[in-house]
RNA sequence: GCCCCCAUCGUCUAGCGGCCUAGGACGCCGCCCUUUCAAGGCGGUAGCGCGGGUUCGAAUCCCGUUGGGGGUACCA
């Protein structure tokens, strides 16, 4: 491989303005502000690698006090959906990632759609074949295949040219043969590169990439076509995408190049390739994954700065000794050109993990907020709470708020607050473990010790338990305390015991000790 | 096959020729605290794929190799 690469050393060097152009561009016009866009295809559900896309380019924008266009890349009717649409929507704003410009808000370059815009295509389009930018091509895959066979290349090496030079005469023949032409951009006769906001200056040999279709036969317009074409009229500085898409990154600097000749005025962009994010077996990501669906993190309680933090940590790193930040701090530090080249792996401890530092940072008022919708998903209040079940969960918060991972964390750890008693029974699991034979005593003892209290403070609890179970019983806390804990609470990992039992108060607590001492009085009696 | 990208603890990363005996975080393992689980504190485990160069000096630069990944559509 002749090196025609640039040390990455010297492409951060390189001279650029303020906006990150290199200081000499040609003829290209210079952009007064930095313009990047999140252009998803509305397929399926929005997954994490696509938002952390949407994060970079957003961050690279808000970065530089710039805009951020949101253009929907709906060019395959077969494949798009106006849920899916729906969804992407819902998860940028999930996020707080806003755009100044989109298909529902509008914006001078409009519209955002593409499904909207085939007159711009078919014009462009149209001028291109009439420059002889593009050329009408007839030939059908398995044509082309059996040419490189019988020029004993590779059939996989991909279009060969063959329609390039047909003269008016061929083409009549091959259009009353019932063939509808595709569009092909004629590559030029040389190596195109460019600078990679990430990964430096990166170059395709002449020859290594075949003529692209930009218009099919039927005459609907490619993705080859229609993103370069939006890019340039939204006048889009940076492109800042996946790593899968380097490869079109040739063909469409030849269509700039081109759209330019036939007087179609904008920007040449400036490129950024983002790792790939992948999954186990360091594979892609796909839809298919279930771990990728972005609204899974939410029902299952991420917030959205935490999932967002950790998002940004997959090619990214705001400095070698903090890895936990808020919105803020990372549009104040985001800087493209320091992304990683290297693919990230998604893992979900340790989004957790940073996800339960945003959560703990959380006021406590705010974190009531927050775990309400959860309570009310798991049906232990009602939605909106009434206002019993709201005090009730107030004065629960600050026990749970350590011990959340993710909001919804706070429905088992609380669950037990808010069922009636006659539903109320303890986990199988957590029952089989600690309510033995043994805890019958404990549990007596427990019961007479908190009937006889006259006050219900958690220290007036905590006093007669400890003097009762430690003092009297002579037992060691692990032991004593076990039975009542799962008694109450009906699991063996629960809030602090005393404040628990402060919190059910005195009736609740008294019958749900007796429910699970008469078990036992039961299994006495029948053995 | 062909084209392109990538290569530091298990994972995400810091590293831009000497501050590296390679730093941080997650995970994992101990210990402390402790009524459970967490949280917190302290400590530990673990890495520059390999081979050649260049250099007084290489995790850092170059070449090769191996390994991974992406692309290769009238999908995006």
């Amino acid at each position: 491989m002749n090196k025609v690469r640039m040390l990455p050393v010297l492409r951060r060097r390189q001279p650029v303005d303020s906006l990150g152009w290199p200081a000499v561009t040609g003829t290209t016009e210079k952009p007064d502000a930095v313009r990047t866009r999140f252009a998803p295809s509305p397929t399926g559900l929005p997954h994490v690698g696509l938002i952390r896309t949407a994060l970079f380019s957003w961050a690279h924008a808000r970065h530089h006090g710039g805009q951020f266009v949101f253009r929907i890349e709906d060019t395959d009717a077969a494949r798009d959906s106006p849920e899916s649409f729906l969804m992407l929507l819902d998860a940028l704003r999930w996020l707080g990632l806003d755009w100044d410009e989109g298909p529902d808000v509008g914006g001078p370059h409009g519209p955002y759609r593409q499904s909207e815009r085939r007159e711009i295509y078919a014009d462009i389009a149209a001028r291109l074949l009439a420059a002889g930018e593009v050329y009408e091509s007839f030939s059908t895959p398995e044509e082309i295949e059996a040419r490189h066979r019988a020029a004993g290349r590779d059939p996989k090496l991909g279009y060969d040219g063959f329609d390039r030079t047909l003269s008016d005469s061929q083409r009549e023949l091959f259009r009353t043969e019932g063939r509808r032409p595709v569009l092909r951009l004629r590559m030029p006769d040389a190596d195109l590169s460019w600078d990679d906001l990430v990964r430096g200056e990166i170059t395709f040999r002449v020859g290594t990439v075949p003529d692209p279709v930009l218009v099919r036969g039927d005459g609907n317009p490619l993705y080859t076509l229609t993103n370069p074409v939006d890019d340039a009229l939204m006048r889009i500085t940076h492109v800042v995408r996946g790593e899968d898409l380097m490869p079109s990154t040739p063909r469409q600097l030849a269509l700039y190049a081109a759209l330019r000749r036939i007087g179609v005025t904008g920007f040449v962009p400036r490129f950024g390739h983002l790792p790939l994010v992948t999954g186990e077996g360091n594979r892609k990501l796909s839809k298919r994954d279930p771990t990728s669906n972005l609204f899974g993190y939410r029902e299952r309680g991420f917030l959205p700065e935490g999932l967002l933090n950790y998002l940004a940590l997959l090619g990214w790193s705001i400095a070698d000794d903090r890895d936990v930040f808020s919105v803020t701090e990372l549009i104040a530090a985001f800087d493209v050109s320091r992304v990683s080249r290297n693919p990230a792996r998604f893992d979900l401890k340790k989004a957790e993990a940073i996800n339960s530092e945003h959560l703990r940072a959380l006021p406590e008022g705010e974190f009531v907020e927050r775990i309400l919708p959860y309570l009310a998903a798991a049906g232990l209040i009602a939605d909106p709470p009434t206002a019993t079940q709201r005090e009730l969960v107030e004065r629960a918060a600050p026990l749970v708020i350590e011990r959340c991972v993710v909001l919804s964390d706070a429905a088992g750890l609380l669950g037990f607050l808010f069922v009636d008693e006659e539903t109320f029974a303890p986990e199988p699991m957590s029952a089989a473990k600690v309510l033995d034979a043994d805890a019958a005593p404990v549990l007596d003892a427990a019961i007479e010790s908190l009937a006889g209290l006259s006050g219900w403070r958690t220290g007036d609890i905590e006093h007669a338990l400890k003097e009762s179970l430690i003092d009297r019983l002579g037992l060691k806390p692990r032991k004593a305390f076990a039975p009542v804990r799962v008694a109450i609470t009906g699991r063996t990992v629960s809030p602090p015991l005393y404040e628990s039992i402060e919190l059910l108060g005195r009736d609740r607590s008294l019958q749900r000790l007796r429910k699970a001492a008469s078990a036992f009085g039961l299994d006495r009696a029948s053995s």
